[in-house]
DNA sequence: CCTACCGATCGGTAGG
DNA sequence: CCTACCGATCGGTAGG
C-alpha cells in the first residue's frame, strides 16, 4: 500500500508546521502552543498535525531544534569567518545583540522564553533547553580561551565570568526591548560589552 | 440579613488564596494559574475562589500586587536604614541578589517570569508588570542620583546605564540559579557589581 | 491527512 | 440589600 501523500510532501508539511510553531511559541511560549490552534492556523486537522510528532512534547522538541538552527544561522554564521579568538568573540556578541534587535522571532528569543518557562519543569524539554544553552556557552568559552592563549586577553581573565556577564547584557537587552520597548537597549549593551572586553584585555 | 461569614474571615480567605497563587504562579507563570487547580489545592470551590476576584485577570493582578509587597519587604526593607546614595544602592543591589539566592518564591522571581510571559500580550497585566518594573527602576535611579550629587560616584556616571547593567546581572543570576542550578552565580554577580561600581566611582 | 470521538479540564456563572 | 460559599453546569477546548 502506498501512502496517500509522498514522503517529500509530508516532510514539507512537517516543516511548515514547525515554522509556524516556532513563530507562535516565541510569543505564547512552548506551553502556550496548542495543537488545535496551530492546526486551524494551518488549515489542517488536529490529528493530521499531531501525526507528524505523536505528542505535544515531541512538537516542542522539534520547535526547539528548528529554533536552534535559526539561531545558529542568524547569529553564528554571519561572523563565522571572523578570525578566531577575541575578534570572533566580539563579533559573535555583537551578532547576538543584533539578532535581538532584528526581531528574528516575532515574540523575542525563543530560548529566553523557554528557559524561564521550563526552569522548574523537569523533563525532556527542560533538558533540551539546558543542552542548547550549554552548547552555546561552550562555543563562547572556546573563543575566550583562544583569545587568552593568543594574548588578546589577559591571562587572568575568567572566561566563565565574561560569558556570565555577556549573558546578562543579552537578557537585560531582551527585557528592555520587549517589555519596555526601549530601542536604546542594544546601544547600552554594546557600550557595556566594550568595557567588559577592555577590562579583560588589560587586568 | 447578615452575611454568612464575616468580612474579616472573607479577607483572610482572600489573603490565603493570593498567597497560594503567588507561590504557584512563580512556578507555572501567571497564565499557568488555573482557578480549578488553585481551588482544589485550597480545599474550596472554584466559584468560592472566583467570587473574591471576578475574573482570572483580576486574580493575576492581585497576585502581582502581593508579589510586589513581598518583593518590597524582602529586598528593600532590610536595607532601608542604609545611608542614602551609594551605600544604599549597593545594599539594595546585594539584597536583590540575596533575594534570588534565598528562593523567596518557590519558582524564582515572579516578576522575571511575568515580564517574559506578558511582554507580547497587551492588556492590564502587561501594564501592571511594566509599572512595577518602572517603579523599581526609578527607586534605583534615585539612589544613583543621590550618589552622584554626594560625590560618591563620578558626575560622568550614567545612572540608566548602571541600572541597565545591574538588571542584567540579576537576570543572568536568575537564569544560572534556576536553569543551570549553578550556585556560583550570585558570587559572580557580586564580583561584577563591584567592578561596575568601582568604574562609576572613578571614571 | 481526515472525521469522529474519548476523558478531563478550561474560565466563568446559574440558582439556592 | 450584601458577602461568601456550595454543587452543578454553561459553552468551548485540551491532548490524544
Amino acid at each position: 500500500m502506498s501512502p496517500r501523500v509522498s514522503a517529500a510532501v509530508a516532510r514539507q508539511t512537517r516543516a511548515s508546521i514547525v515554522a509556524r510553531a516556532v513563530a507562535t511559541a516565541s510569543v505564547t511560549g512552548l506551553e502556550g502552543l496548542t495543537i488545535g490552534r496551530l492546526a486551524t492556523d494551518l488549515g489542517i486537522s488536529k490529528s493530521g498535525l499531531l501525526g507528524h510528532f505523536g505528542t505535544k512534547e515531541a512538537l516542542q522538541l522539534a520547535v526547539l531544534d528548528a529554533a536552534g538552527e535559526i539561531f545558529w544561522r542568524e547569529v553564528w554564521e554571519p561572523v563565522a569567518a571572523t578570525p578566531a579568538g577575541l575578534p570572533r568573540f566580539r563579533a559573535v556578541a555583537l551578532s547576538w545583540l543584533s539578532y535581538l534587535e532584528r526581531d528574528v522571532f516575532p515574540g523575542g528569543c525563543l530560548f529566553v522564553t523557554a528557559a524561564i518557562e521550563f526552569d522548574d519543569r523537569p523533563g525532556p524539554v527542560r533538558d533540551a533547553v539546558l543542552g542548547y544553552a550549554t552548547r552555546w556557552q561552550r562555543e563562547l568559552l572556546w573563543q575566550l580561551h583562544r583569545a587568552t592563549d593568543a594574548g588578546q586577553l589577559s591571562p587572568d581573565t575568567d572566561p566563565e565570568q565574561v560569558v556570565f556577564e555577556l549573558t546578562g547584557l543579552v537578557l537585560t537587552t531582551h527585557q528592555a526591548l520587549r517589555l519596555r520597548r526601549d530601542p536604546q537597549a542594544p546601544r547600552r549593551a554594546r557600550q557595556a560589552l566594550e568595557r567588559l572586553l577592555a577590562q579583560a584585555a588589560s587586568c
